[in-house]
DNA sequence: GAGTCGTGGAT
DNA sequence: TATCCAAGACT
């Protein structure tokens, strides 16, 4: 195949998007914002980006930020281990490498929440390394332009479009290349619709244009069907503040507050009966909406109820939590929206 | 290798 | 409404 750089690099140098991290790119602000952008969409890890860098400007910052604070700077982002192995990888530079990030893949990949695309990105965009950085923009482009069939959740299919797209990156221009073909893949060989082969500057070079199969490309095993669960969510609220409990360490949310959360879908009944159990004094349970929320893997089926309870000392486990503070301290995970959004008016 | 791990926008 | 899926990593 003719080589790709020329024209992939002038179209990216005459159409990239300008971006924080693009605009000062050094190898915190790369490696945080690389970390952020891990299955999450542009738009939606911006405002992120700013405020984290704002109130932790430096690797030694993120180090000793207090954990729950930044459990909070990430609430609503989603997959919450990023920030925990971030922050683990930053106590590492601290420790190891003087505050530094290494220029070396191989180490980078060694820290905490940096894989295989990670430590290819910071090292071809920071360090200038000839390094290969694949993401989801990448496979989806080099399938369609190499007409490649085979299913690119596939290990083998991965690393045969890995060796093609490194094979024509530049040594002057390492991770420009790479940042243009994601930046290709986002802007103009879109999925979930038809590409935009009329802007694209790789068209006269693309085999699945030229066979005009470019949208059915690449081709994915797809996904499991997700299983459904049943929770109720009490909004157990006594003197303007609401009964808040920490989510276990590991797992779903892990670390992240939350309301009362009792399995299954119950009625006034069993809810009132559950928080007499928790030592509670219920009043009249008072209907909220039902609310769903859809993770990867599973469902969320909620029911919801405001329940007033007599004060009392928080049971073992749970704060009483009063508006500001569920503002600006605990974080609760974007699943419970539509009861925060019940808190913000009734608490 | 297959599950786990969030959220929101686009179609 | 249902589905996809986004600059993936970890177990």
């Amino acid at each position: 195949m003719e080589n790709i750089a020329p024209a992939l690099l002038a179209w990216y140098d005459a159409e990239k998007r300008v971006l924080p991290f693009r605009t000062v790119s050094t190898p915190y602000r790369v490696w945080v914002s690389e970390i952020m952008l891990q299955q999450t969409r542009v738009a939606a890890a911006l405002p992120y980006f700013e405020r984290f860098m704002e109130e932790l400007p430096t690797v030694a910052d993120l180090a000793a930020c207090p954990p729950e604070r930044l459990t909070k700077l990430w609430e609503g982002l989603g997959y919450y281990s990023r920030a925990r192995n971030l922050q683990k990888a930053a106590q590492i530079l601290v420790e190891q490498y003087g505050g530094q990030l290494p220029d070396d893949p191989a180490l980078l990949q060694k820290l905490p929440g940096i894989g295989p695309y990670t430590a290819g990105a910071i090292a071809s965009i920071s360090f200038g390394k000839r390094v290969p950085a694949v993401d989801g923009n990448v496979l989806r482009v080099a399938s369609r332009l190499l007409l490649d069939e085979g299913d690119v959740t596939t290990p083998a299919v991965r690393t045969r479009l890995t060796q093609a797209v490194q094979a024509m990156q530049p040594p002057d221009r390492p991770g420009d290349y790479n940042q243009a073909l994601m930046e290709l893949g986002a802007l103009v060989c879109v999925p979930g619709g038809p590409p935009l082969c009329d802007a694209c500057p790789l068209a006269g070079l693309c085999r699945a244009r030229a066979a005009g199969c470019a949208q059915q490309l690449p081709v994915k095993a797809q996904a499991k069907p997700r299983r459904a669960v049943d929770y109720t969510v009490v909004l157990a609220t006594a003197q303007s503040a609401v009964l808040l409990c920490q989510r276990p360490a590991k797992g779903l949310l892990a670390g992240l507050w939350q309301p009362v959360m009792l399995e299954g879908s119950l009625d006034e009944a069993a809810v009132c009966a559950a928080l007499k159990a928790m030592g509670l004094a219920p009043g009249e349970p008072q209907p909220l909406p039902n609310a769903k929320h859809v993770f990867s893997h599973l469902e969320w089926h909620m029911t919801g109820y405001r329940v007033p309870v007599a004060p009392c000392p928080a049971p073992a486990g749970f704060v009483w939590a009063q508006k500001d503070q569920l503002e600006s301290v605990y974080a609760v995970p974007g699943a419970f929206r539509v009861y925060r959004d019940v808190l913000k008016k009734c608490l």
